[in-house]
DNA sequence: GAGTCTATCGCAACACGTTGCAATAAGCAT
DNA sequence: ATGCTTATTGCAACGTGTTGCGATAGACTC
């Protein structure tokens, strides 16, 4: 398992977003970013952990949280809450997407910006609020569970 | 204050649903009702923990995270969570709604059934997915504050 | 009422995430 | 290169929620 660099524009974006506020690029941060971009899915707050102590074992949960909370004011990562609340987080380079967890299978769809347009355009019109596709995550039944049971 | 007490009719309910399943009713459960009703909106795991404590200072958090979970089983509470990703927990009396964080205002709006309806019939024509109100919590900008963002 | 079975309780430990504070070290000026 | 400023780190403690286990006590039988 080759380690997983992140691309050299990211990294750059970062120095350079950093910088202009004053804030400094560190072997921890490069790191976590390419741990990040390493799990291009979706990983748990734990799991990001465990993999950046693999790389730099003196690394602590308080050090983990703390960047990931500085790449999402910085735009670069987001998260969101999976049914049991647990956080997932992701680069903000990955599509914006949803997530729609059957609580019947335990499936999870994911849910493009294209399949979202008439949901929260159907928000939009009848609360007048703007929602965030990276945070919606919907719990209900998938088709198959929903035709598992009315048998 | 005076000391609320669930709706005699729930408390019945309760108790022949236990039977029914070989399980038992105990002071403990009563008060935990007693809260959970009295607090009519919703209230966090923390806030039910330390109002249960105040009618029986021995109740310890599990007790109460259990009989809360016992409850969600028999249908009668729900609990959604919160943006930053905390339990709240609500009786199934209460009508079932969804949820809007603004974060821009951090206003919290209700959506109830009938303004969701909309909402739910697009979630299932693009993706087959049958969503639970219960469980919609969405996120994103209320109308006043993308109007304030706009100037 | 006494005895039995087992659901429930309290405790203690754990897991995930957050926060305050002192020590370290990054980045800048000289 | 040296020193200064202060952002960042590591540590330790806390908050919320979960889980395992032995002790308690509810409900049922005789």
């Amino acid at each position: 398992m080759a380690t997983e660099r992140a691309g050299e524009g990211l990294t750059e974006r970062l120095q350079v977003a950093l910088k202009g506020r004053g804030q400094r690029w560190t072997e921890q941060r490069q790191i976590i970013v390419d741990v990040l971009a390493a799990s291009d899915g979706h990983a748990t707050g734990a799991e990001l952990i465990e993999r950046v102590r693999e790389q730099d074992p003196s690394a602590t949960p308080s050090t983990v949280y703390r960047t990931l909370d500085l790449l999402e004011e910085l735009g670069l990562a987001r998260h969101h809450h999976g049914p049991d609340g647990r956080e997932t987080y992701h680069l903000e380079e990955t599509v914006e997407h949803g997530h729609l967890h059957c609580r019947g299978c335990g499936a999870e769809q994911e849910l493009d910006a294209a399949s979202a347009a008439p949901i929260l355009k159907a928000i939009t019109s009848t609360t007048g609020f703007s929602a965030d596709l990276d945070h919606l995550s919907l719990q209900g039944l998938c088709a198959a569970c929903r035709a598992a049971q009315v048998s």
